[in-house]
DNA sequence: GAGTAGGGATTGTTCAACAATCGGGCAATA
DNA sequence: TATTGCCCGATTGTTGAACAATCCCTACTC
């Protein structure tokens, strides 16, 4: 029965993928590709006839595409002017620092709660990064570093939580591309990550907590800096 | 000088609302309301032929309205079936009183960063809560509720926060209408506000932190039993 | 009663058209 | 020169119709 039940189980989950079709769907994983990979910079218009005939698609299907992009944050829709790639301000940036600094923190103070396999997991993805760093992938590091904070909001054991975390990340991801390396940015971050790990492992939440926080003080400090030296306004 | 730069700043922040127009949001305007109204019950369906001839607008202006709404939360989109009012499980009440707790309990450890200002407007909020249960207002004791809530939320000074405030307290409406009688939900927590607001002007969020934590739990736990008596699944 | 083939209704997507608006250039004026 | 007013091409906003794809219900068969 256990068996079977991972048929389905498995079969459930591939469905989902199958189903997911729609034009809208694929047009918007294109472009969400474009902007996060950094060739679309920000404040690049997005003129729909251009886009809608490059990617062989109706202008109302690329519309839609645009409202999901929107929504994802990752771009900006200006009435009567068109779409543009997002552009993070100082404040943006300074805001979305908070809030990974709330949403990260309530993580590591709840991970006692949250069981061992989520801590597990915070621990895997740093594992993941040492290795990548050793053989010197070093965009991997980037994303394993990406993958770690997320893998610490998961802490809260919260749907929406991930969500947050991912659309904020997605946003940061903006200002990484605006300044050269993105790679050079995650790597000096490598070792905290891992006694931050060690100390979740070893239940010191409170070390922990006090820890993460000047850890993304840090971070904001230095990307600020970073991104005043490229975008003044 | 100073002043010069005054016009031009109201002018700016005018500017906003004059620019504002676009049929799609005002269907979404529409639609909204009469899902937070309640007129519309969760799981209804909104054929996009029909609400479009309704609102004598094209059917593609009712789609990308329906983009809106299903970023709001307010309405879920499956494809190749339709467009229906969000209904919430208790997993998703669950959640919500998750981050509730871990945003507004971080508005409540801020309060004194934040400065007098927003404790001052929570404090404000309170009040006309009372003021409006005093003269039977019911209604306007709800909204002043939710109001207090996204005041406490405002502790942190995040944009972002408030934003998820908002979405999540519109989700929650959703919850209020499929039991009869939102207006007696929310009457009982007057006192409870109004002690939270004295602790946050006291300055002692220490033992406000533990009481809105309590606070929401009881919430949480009210709403949940009555949800359960009418929606089993 | 279970499974299966229609068939109507709804959604997904495209296309062409027109109105409204924006942005830049050009000329007129002081 | 600087400002104002105006025009024009380009882009967006919105519409209506059309057709394919899909879903859901029903009637039929065994």
């Amino acid at each position: 029965m256990t068996t079977q039940d991972d048929w389905i189980a498995n079969l459930k989950a591939a469905s989902g993928d199958l189903a997911r079709s729609s034009t809208v769907t694929r047009v918007a994983d294109l472009l969400r590709q474009q902007i996060t990979d950094g060739h679309l910079v920000p404040g690049a218009a997005l003129p729909e006839k251009l886009l809608s005939e490059a990617a062989n698609v109706s202008r109302n299907t690329m519309r839609e595409a645009f409202r999901l992009l929107a929504q994802e944050g990752l771009v900006v829709h200006e009435f009567n002017r068109g779409v543009f790639v997002r552009s993070l301000t100082l404040a943006d940036v300074a805001d979305v620092y908070r809030v990974r600094r709330i949403l990260e923190g309530a993580g590591v103070r709840n991970a006692a709660e949250a069981g061992p396999e989520p801590v597990a997991r915070v621990g895997a993805v740093v594992a993941e990064g040492e290795r990548a760093a050793a053989e010197g992938r070093w965009a991997d590091v980037g994303t394993a570093d990406i993958r770690f904070h997320q893998a610490v909001a998961a802490l809260c054991g919260s749907p929406r939580v991930d969500d947050m975390m991912r659309h904020l990340l997605a946003e940061l991801r903006l200002v990484f591309h605006v300044m050269g390396s993105a790679e050079r940015f995650h790597g000096p971050y490598l070792p905290r990550n891992r006694r931050l790990a060690d100390l979740l492992a070893a239940g010191d939440l409170t070390t922990a907590d006090q820890e993460l926080r000047a850890y993304l003080y840090d971070a904001e400090a230095q990307l600020t800096a970073a991104y005043t030296a490229v975008e003044p306004a």
